[in-house]
DNA sequence: TTACTTCGAGAGCACCGCTCTTGTTTTGGG
DNA sequence: CCCAAAACAAGAGCGGTGCTCTCGAAGTAA
């Protein structure tokens, strides 16, 4: 299906690729705010019109950088889930490997993590084409709450009654053969770990918490805990 | 010690009040990117190089807003507390009042919302002359916990080894008298509430999670519960 | 070869933050 | 009271931005 028709195409998407490149450098190095389109044209020695043969608008060229960062921080986290998996680790230490994964890729990708997780700086709603990578490290962590759950070593958290089974509804195919309580604490720990690396990325921690790595691991740890991972 | 001094003190405080007034009317229009010194002077009938006399530089401008922000959201929390307190609620239920606020707050400012605890926007790290106002929503909840300590209803919420108490080091007035494993969980409970309203404001809820309401009321609840409020 | 599409380049529009200069107004001390 | 000093509004201008339009060159398909 990816039969290469002619130098055109492949010009195209070798060319497609630069822009995305060169954007990315400028992503890292200076945040999204300072990203320009006249100024990575420029670096890649077109001018600034041509480039809008490849991308519609700058806002389009930021949302593929997103699905880009969540795709990578989404890798991030399989690999390291897949590496506790194969040193035989159990479901709370693989948590744990995951969790501290995240932190890292965002601690090495300030500025791409503040584009997916700080403000959403491009108008306003993330389209479609983002939840699919958006989703990848969220499903990490639900494919080893369901492993705990399948094994048995699952604690289930309370749930209250004002808390409706639907009032956490997740997309069919993850949602699946999981209790609303486990769902529910899970959605909860997923949004607090995000909460704990903002902080400290954006520089709430300071003055506050001196050993941040130390605090971030016992404070995964804790929300292992609350979604029902047993204790090691 | 607030004398007017005379027609031209009390002109450049007006002027500076309705440059900044001007200026929120528009974050809150339509966020901080949008936000641009000439559309501001022109809405106050000025010519834009007059509003420089007032703000040194659009940064600067956006430092006020945040720490307007910053205040303003500390006030809705410390009356939560405040209206909770007169009630008679016991601290995990002022937890809860202040929570609630918080949300409130967030869900009718969201882009000041953003501006405070979104990507940091303007170049990098924060003034000093914004620590002051930011830890006022820090502060309410740390006087609820302190409260409880006091009463002896406090319950120790387990400190690992790996933690040394040194590693959440508060600024010297408010860990006063409050042991290491709640000053950690409480940092702790305080980032993850920020992780649960962040997302469902930035539209990571979407299509997820249904009744947010409830699901926050819950979530907010098991953070008490983490930094060792007892059960009503 | 011819008709069609795609592309790069350039000029240009409206907007931005910010600086500098030029008069005018207000202030405060001799 | 008057006058120098300070604060001020206004305008022009610089370099930058996102984005549009047109035009000629180059690749594609008949």
């Amino acid at each position: 299906m990816s039969t290469v028709r002619g130098a055109r195409e492949r010009a195209r998407i070798e060319v497609t690729a630069a822009i995305k490149d060169e954007a990315r450098r400028m992503l890292a190095a200076e945040g999204a705010a300072k990203l320009s389109l006249r100024a990575v044209a420029r670096e890649l020695g077109m001018v600034s019109s041509a480039l809008y043969r490849y991308f519609p608008s700058r806002d389009e060229l930021l949302t593929a950088l997103i699905i880009d960062a969540y795709d990578s921080i989404g890798a991030a986290a399989e690999q390291a889930d897949a590496r506790a998996l194969d040193a035989g680790a159990a479901p709370r230490e693989r948590w744990g490997a995951v969790c501290e994964a995240v932190r890292a890729w965002a601690l090495d990708h300030p500025h791409e993590y503040a584009l997916i997780y700080g403000s959403p700086v491009p108008g306003y709603s993330a389209p479609m084409d983002t939840v699919g990578p958006a989703s990848r490290v969220g499903n990490t962590f639900i494919n080893i709450v369901r492993a705990a759950h399948a094994g048995r070593g699952l604690a289930l958290p309370p749930l209250p009654a004002v808390l409706r089974p639907e009032a956490v509804r997740m997309t069919a195919d993850f949602a699946e053969g999981l209790p609303a309580e486990v769902t529910a604490a899970l959605v909860a720990a997923w949004a607090q770990l995000i909460g704990l690396i903002s902080f400290e990325l954006f520089g709430q921690f300071n003055r506050v918490v001196e050993d941040r790595a130390a605090f971030f691991t016992h404070a995964a740890d804790q929300l292992a805990h609350g979604v029902g991972l047993p204790a090691v």
